[in-house]
RNA sequence: GCUCCUGUAGUUCAAUGGAUAGAAUAGAGGUUUCCUAAACCUUUGAUCAGGGUUCGAUUCCCUGCGGGAGUACCA
């Protein structure tokens, strides 16, 4: 048990003794003391005055008085106004750090494999158009949120649900096959989902010219829009591809295939993957008997014109819309269904959705029918809603070309990466091969720890003038870091075994000490959040406590042989946990830089 | 119009209703005989406005103003 624990178990056991307030020791809240005052914990006794008749002043010394006398670990403690500062004795650090030395999975938490598996959905990008900045955030948070869980000890699979159908493909097919002259991947040299994508910017733009052609001939803007000539053939074209025309399908997997050995490389190059992956064409007709299901529940009902609806108004929201007039299925419907084949694939018990907040509706709408239909996992699904990233001159928009590319993007940063490795020319010594990794885990550090930091809820802004820092509050930052103290370690050698008995604990010590006790509980809350950027400031603020401890306190230098040592397995567990949250965010961290 | 989200230093981001609102960056100044200076130490600088609840509000509620998104038998 943590000293945090055993003082909430002892601080609700006194006030329960003392005033008779009953308060469970999990409800107790304890902060961390300001570095302004002195000591570790601190209570805020407000709460507790009004019922024990007495002022803020004596009752935070009663408890403190109290709870000193139970607790060897607690060393002393003082009252300020209303605050009661617990102080923990140095020798509850020391043996901490001795407890957890040579512990490398700190802090985690191990799935016992005999609970549900926690789904989480990431990803799912349309095979129209390559991926932007706006697809690496959600592809950085899937996987991130998934290590984080799995750090919590949840079982978690990884599902992509690819949208491989639909107008818009047919919109690259179609002009693909009008401008593209036969042009592949390999007689061009381009990755598949560009070439592609190419295409689909193409038919906007002979798109735009044929509706402004109609207006200039009289035709009001709406017409114009459904009767310009590429648009009737590529509605044409969904419909051949719907009746399974051979050739529209030949087309359609022939040009799939190219996005897809596109989008490998950039999953490859940003380091996630899937246990599963879904696609729409073989997904989309699901649902239908979900929606019979419900007809005949009693809890949709079917229009006039034949359409089957779902009357939400009671919760606030609309009429949806869930089969059309003509029988045939829209996107809830599909995701009714996935829901359902994904609760039956995986056993699972919760799924996660990490979709973009202009979804918010959909996935409040989805939950509650999900929850009408009488699943009682529905209130166990969770949309991960998160913010968009917007450019300085606002959103980015794939037609308009008003996006950053993922693969550019990511080249840029190694070059970066590259070009202030060798300013800083100390990586000499590693091969050409090593360089470049470590040129590629830079870039990849500072990209994802410039999105993970950010609250997932929250709109960010990328400005592509200014390139990521890689100093400061960064991921290399981190990573130079975690690099500098197994340079440490490595020069240390084995060393004898540590006697916590002697061994003092400098201020900056303390910090660094403090800041890694508190990593079960970080991740615990992180996880409970969905939120990675909690574990990112977490590592932050341990880096910056050890460069600053690091900085003047001498370790290989030092003369007790015993206190070395207890330097050195403090540097070593805080690898341990920059490296293990850093692994959290699915950023790597070197040995040497 | 209606619904939802959002407003914190010049800029990008923090802050379970708690003490003097933190970092980074940009600006000013300093630190290498030393275990890696991608570091460390000083310093300038902010809660959109007005009410309310509370012992206490950046946080919760209301109003106004600003920014974003959604409002399809699209996904």
């Amino acid at each position: 048990m943590t000293i945090t624990d055993r003082l909430s178990q002892v601080i609700s056991q006194t006030l329960s003794d003392l005033y008779g307030i009953d308060i469970q020791s999990a409800d107790i809240q304890l902060q961390d003391t300001r570095r302004d005052f002195k000591g570790d914990y601190t209570l805020v006794v407000f709460p507790y005055v009004k019922q024990a008749r007495k002022s803020p002043e004596a009752v935070a010394n009663e408890i403190g008085s109290r709870v000193k006398e139970i607790m060897p670990d607690v060393s002393g403690y003082n009252v300020i106004k209303g605050f009661l500062n617990f102080e923990v004795a140095d020798e509850y650090w020391l043996r901490f750090v001795a407890d957890n030395l040579g512990n490398p999975d700190f802090g985690m938490a191990h799935a016992r494999g005999t609970e549900a598996p926690v789904v989480v959905e990431y990803s799912s990008p349309n095979t129209n158009k390559p991926l932007h900045l706006g697809h690496i955030r959600n592809n950085l948070l899937g996987w991130s949120v998934s290590q984080l869980l799995a750090a919590n000890g949840a079982n978690v699979k990884k599902v992509n649900l690819v949208n491989d159908r639909g107008i818009h493909i047919c919109k690259s097919m179609l002009a693909w096959l009008r401008f593209g002259n036969g042009e592949t991947p390999e007689s061009t040299g381009m990755k598949g989902d560009h070439l592609v994508g190419k295409y689909y910017v193409e038919f906007d733009k002979h798109y735009k010219d044929e509706i402004k052609q109609l207006v200039e001939k009289g035709m009001d803007e709406e017409s114009a829009k459904k009767e310009a000539p590429l648009m009737v053939e590529a509605q044409k074209m969904l419909k051949r591809w719907e009746e399974g025309d051979a050739e529209v399908r030949a087309l359609w997997e022939k040009m799939n295939g190219w996005v897809y050995a596109g989008f490998d490389e950039t999953y490859s190059r940003l380091g996630v993957g899937f246990d599963k992956i879904y696609y729409e064409s073989q997904t989309y007709l699901l649902g239908k008997e979900l929606v019979q299901k419900g007809l005949d529940m009693g809890v949709f009902y079917r229009r006039d014109d034949g359409a089957v609806c779902c009357d939400l108004t009671a919760d606030g929201l609309d009429q949806k819309v869930l089969l059309r007039s003509d029988g045939t299925s829209v996107y809830m419907t599909q995701d009714l269904g996935t829901a359902q084949l994904r609760h039956n694939d995986f056993g699972a018990e919760r799924l996660i959705y990490v979709v973009g907040n202009e979804q918010d509706y959909h996935f409040k709408v989805l939950k509650l029918i999900l929850g009408k239909l009488g699943f009682p996992w529905a209130d166990k699904v969770y949309h991960l809603s998160y913010g968009m990233v917007e450019l300085p001159n606002g959103k980015m928009k794939s037609r308009e070309g008003t996006v950053v590319d993922a693969d550019d993007l990511i080249t840029e940063m190694e070059q970066t990466a590259e070009a202030m490795s060798r300013e800083h020319g100390k990586n000499d010594e590693l091969g050409a091969d090593e360089q470049k990794h470590l040129y590629h885990i830079l870039a990849l550090g500072a990209l994802k720890y410039f999105i993970l930091k950010v609250d997932p809820t929250k709109n960010m802004l990328f400005n592509p003038a200014e390139s990521i820092d890689f100093n400061g509050n960064t991921g290399p930052f981190i990573q130079y870091t975690h690099a500098r103290i197994r340079s440490i370690v490595r020069k240390a050698g084995q060393g004898s075994a540590l006697a916590v008995e002697g061994c003092r604990l400098g201020d900056k010590e303390r910090d660094v000490v403090k800041i890694l006790h508190s990593l079960p509980e970080t991740i615990s809350q992180a996880a409970a959040a969905f939120s990675p950027a909690m574990v990112a400031n977490y590592a932050y603020e341990l880096a910056k406590a050890f460069n600053s401890f690091y900085q003047d306190t001498p370790i290989l230098r030092e003369s007790d042989e015993n206190q070395k040592t207890f330097r050195i397995a403090l540097c070593s567990c805080v690898a341990n946990a920059l490296k293990n949250t850093m692994n959290i965010l699915g950023i790597e961290v070197p040995e040497r830089m």
